[in-house]
DNA sequence: GCAGCGTCTGGAATCGATTACATCGCAGGG
DNA sequence: CCCTGCGATGTAATCGATTCCAGACGCTGC
């Protein structure tokens, strides 16, 4: 007996109205006790379940909210979708997930069909037109578009490219190379900026190679890196995956990590503690940043008793492992700091 | 002008019943050409899009399919997930993701509500009464369980198990380890079943150690591994997360791969091949099998024209890559293969 | 000229809940 | 004793589309 079981069902059973069954279930202190009762024992054996095409009709929501992201493929994004689907679950509301490049049309649809309340935006290459079109609640969410009129939450990518900087500069490193993102990507011009402000306030060399954040880009790196001359002796990747391939790709030309090239990722992900050499990287706390755009959105649902300030936690740190070290001490090298 | 508008906004603007406007929209053949036309440039100047909520409950259907894998944190499932929504997005599907572990009530209902129409299952391990009680389409994948009636798609993982010891055997190891998934996981099981199978057929030693195939476990392996006497010359990992974290930790304890020992993965992550070794493992052909379960799932929906029958090309492969090598010749096996 | 048929369109029921408003009964104050 | 007020419950409108059914219209063939 389930399935098909509707309200009335329910209410005939208990001998009330269809009325008072919807209320004993979402506002069970405005039914008498006794009535109250009735109507659960009603509802336990007929199995009921409301049906949330009705209800999101009846109210106009849809309790549930939307992802949208550049490339569901993209292991970086697991660890926030849990979180987001966490703190979703916990507000009542379901979660739906699309990439970002399903059509111009589909897309448009996605937030005007009424299925999502509220939309976390992982992508700030989406049109303009197509994102403020949408009349709902939405949070930009790491990458972002200063067209999008949406309130963001994301780290400070500049100050983390400079964190990055830092840490080759301090170890002795002259000559630094930034493997970036793809030029049109907020995120790859923003810590590429920092990259930029960092090699130039320590009054170090800096070159910069453009990628597309994936292990064929590190590795593509590392083979016109190998090509360069003087070659930099500190590589900062923007992210975790390119400077894995980096590596990866230094140890089949004979280059060894850290003793011939120091090597910074970004993100942190999974991996790079356990990598060889482990990785030393800027960490992106994705767990926090999921959560608190979810708990933002929430917020901005209206369905969240307590206002939270911005989350002050989200902070880039740079994560110190074994592929960084003071740059290898050939003639040259030692030559050229003598002059200094 | 747009957000509220109503499918009668669009009637009245036409000059035609809402009937009409559904019909253009739904079914433009069975509306004549002058009225379609008319519907269309309303549809235009209202900006008018169909609503998800009102349609749903008139149609009793969702349009949405629901994914519930045991960990959404888990990157083994991101190729996956990138699969099912390109498929559900081209049969007009929305996709919902949910964690299984979101405790039972919540689980119950995320079945029952009537938003989603059919289920890809990643997980195995809930509870057979909650899964059998939801009247919906299901399609479990990958991980399974005999209890839940559904129809399954996955890999034969018991003969990829035997693939690795194969590999292991033929490159002349007489004594293989399996770092084996947790004792309750169908997956770690039927491999677990897979090696024994192949160690009894190639007549080599064989020990299983259990983990729960992540990167801690694999370590955690790494250093049983070491203190075992004899030491086994080959290491079969249940994932390669789990095979990652193992030879990580073999470098920590000064043992190299292949020199020092063979390790053979399973899944075929994307870091498998650049890691340091690249991991020779076992190829779980995660696209494809997302790719089947949507298809599978959007056949049992009567959505698709064409049914096409099971699909043959998701085995298992094995790639072999660098971790995998002959045995060290030390004195005491080289008298063990004079023995022979 | 008319029956018969096919095409196009509109009226109204329907999906299943929520909720504004009306009603009823009872307790307490004047 | 009547009236007010309040709590508990029922009636019916409502959300916005889809779709059954029937009617209008234009043609064809006899």
């Amino acid at each position: 007996m389930s399935g098909r079981v509707r309200i009335v069902d329910v209410a005939s059973l208990a001998g009330v109205s269809t009325a008072t069954v919807s209320r004993a279930l979402s506002a069970p202190e405005t039914v008498g006790r006794a009535t109250r009762d009735r109507v659960m024992e009603a509802v336990r054996a007929t199995g009921y379940r409301v049906n949330g095409a009705a209800r999101d009709l009846r109210q106009q929501r849809a309790r549930s909210l939307l992802i949208l992201a550049p490339n569901l493929a993209n292991t970086f994004f697991s660890r926030i979708f849990s979180a987001i689907q966490e703190e979703a679950s916990a507000a009542g509301l379901a979660v739906q997930i699309s990439d970002s490049r399903i059509g111009r049309e589909k897309l448009v649809s996605l937030g005007y069909d009424g299925r999502a309340d509220g939309i976390v935006l992982l992508d700030g290459a989406i049109d303009p037109d197509v994102v403020n079109g949408w009349r709902l609640p939405m949070i930009q969410l790491c990458e972002w578009n200063e067209a999008y009129r949406a309130p963001r939450i994301g780290i400070d990518n500049a100050a983390a490219a400079r964190m990055a900087v830092e840490h080759l500069a301090d170890l002795c490193h002259r000559s630094v190379l930034h493997v970036s993102g793809p030029d049109g990507n907020v995120l790859a011009v923003t810590r590429r900026e920092g990259f930029s402000d960092g090699v130039a306030a320590r009054g170090i060399a800096g070159t910069t190679l453009a990628g597309d954040f994936t292990l064929e880009a590190g590795a593509c790196a590392a083979r016109r890196w190998a090509e360069l001359r003087p070659r930099p002796t500190g590589v900062f990747c923007a992210s975790d995956e390119c400077a894995l391939g980096f590596i990866s790709e230094c140890a089949a030309l004979g280059f060894g990590v850290p003793d011939d090239v120091s090597v910074v990722g970004f993100d942190d992900i999974d991996f790079a503690h356990r990598f060889l050499p482990a990785l030393t990287t800027i960490r992106q706390p994705r767990e926090a940043l999921g959560r608190a755009a979810a708990k933002a959105l929430v917020n901005l649902l209206g369905l969240a008793q307590v206002a939270d300030p911005g989350d002050p936690a989200i902070a880039p740190t740079i994560v110190v492992r074994s592929s960084t070290a003071p740059p290898p001490t050939d003639d040259s090298r030692v030559a050229t700091i003598t002059l200094d």
